[in-house]
DNA sequence: AAGCAGAGCAACCGCGGGGGC
DNA sequence: GGCCCCCGCGGTTGCTCTGCT
């Protein structure tokens, strides 16, 4: 029994609206609204679909949003948002006012992902990317038996180790998103937040910010988020030094050539082919 | 200058949820 | 309770731009 298609797709257009399009679209709904988007291009005399049109209109056409790329303070409240809600971007757009979930989906594809990978920290996890190694015996029953991605009850990241199958999980990567749920983030109790950092786990989001036991992030007080419910990762292996230097200067490297994150990686005992595995 | 590869982003597709009947 | 319709969400695709060789 198959679904009826959003639309009759005859005759309907596809791909990049023009300006007359948009115009059209901006026009009607600015003037009259919108009540039910599949008859908002009968009405606006557009060969659309009102999904296109909706799509269209929330993220590209909606007068209340920002253009161009997030601060750095948008940046931080989306890995916080993402380490507790997952890839719920509707959710997490939902924090981030005048941003949409598309934007936010496409900005994380595209550059937070890379950025978390090359401080060392799995972004669908939070958790660093290069787990201990285990002995060499059980190395190699982990490089012996990969079970197949659909019969893993576990992300691969979490199931395989050692240098080629930390890379083969990096690659199953992308087909398995795992959703983090609150529980599985470990934090502390409140009254131990503050002073046992050393059982924070890793959230990315964290090191990110300024301070993570003491007050609150302006990020966290628009999230709802305390930052001192968050992990600490990077305490964990030495990398708090981060904070001194802030994610512009680090991503950026600020004209150095030099990876910026290096001697973080070396403090924290990475060696340079564990991190380069991007 | 031309070709190629990778990055970035807008738009599409399919599924699931919610509400009305 | 079941069915249908609509909307919204998340994943994916494909086009365009940019930088490199």
């Amino acid at each position: 029994m198959g679904r009826q298609p959003c639309c009759d797709k005859v005759g309907l257009k596809k791909g990049p609206w023009t300006a007359e399009e948009d115009q059209k679209l901006v026009g009607f709904l600015l003037t009259h609204g919108h009540c039910c988007w599949r008859i908002v291009p009968k009405l606006a005399g557009l060969l659309r679909c009102g999904k296109s049109c909706r799509l269209r209109w929330t993220n590209y056409l909606r007068p209340d949003l920002k253009r161009g790329l997030l601060s750095d303070d948008e940046e931080r409240l989306v890995i916080e948002l993402h380490a507790q809600l997952g890839n719920r971007w509707s959710k997490i757009a939902a924090r981030l006012p005048g941003r949409t979930d598309n934007e936010i989906k496409n900005h994380w594809n595209t550059h937070i992902k890379k950025k978390l990978r090359k401080m060392g920290i799995d972004p669908v996890t939070h958790q660093p990317l290069d787990p201990p190694r285990p002995p060499v015996g059980e190395q190699d029953v982990a490089l012996q038996a990969p079970a197949p991605p659909e019969q893993q009850g576990t992300p691969p990241h979490q199931e395989l180790q050692g240098g080629d199958v930390l890379r083969e999980a990096e690659e199953n990567e992308e087909e398995e998103v795992p959703l983090i749920e609150p529980h599985e983030i470990t934090s502390p109790p409140p009254a131990a937040a503050a002073e046992a950092t050393s059982n924070c786990s890793v959230s990315p989001a964290s090191v990110l910010s300024p301070s993570c036991s003491s007050s609150a992030s302006a990020a966290s007080a628009v999230s709802g988020v305390d930052v001192a419910e968050w992990p600490e990762p990077m305490y964990l292996f030495g990398m708090d030094g981060i904070m001194d230097v802030g994610w512009d200067g680090l991503v950026s490297g600020a004209g150095v050539d030099v990876d910026p994150f290096d001697h973080y990686y070396h403090d924290a005992g990475f060696d340079d082919q564990d991190v380069w595995i991007i």
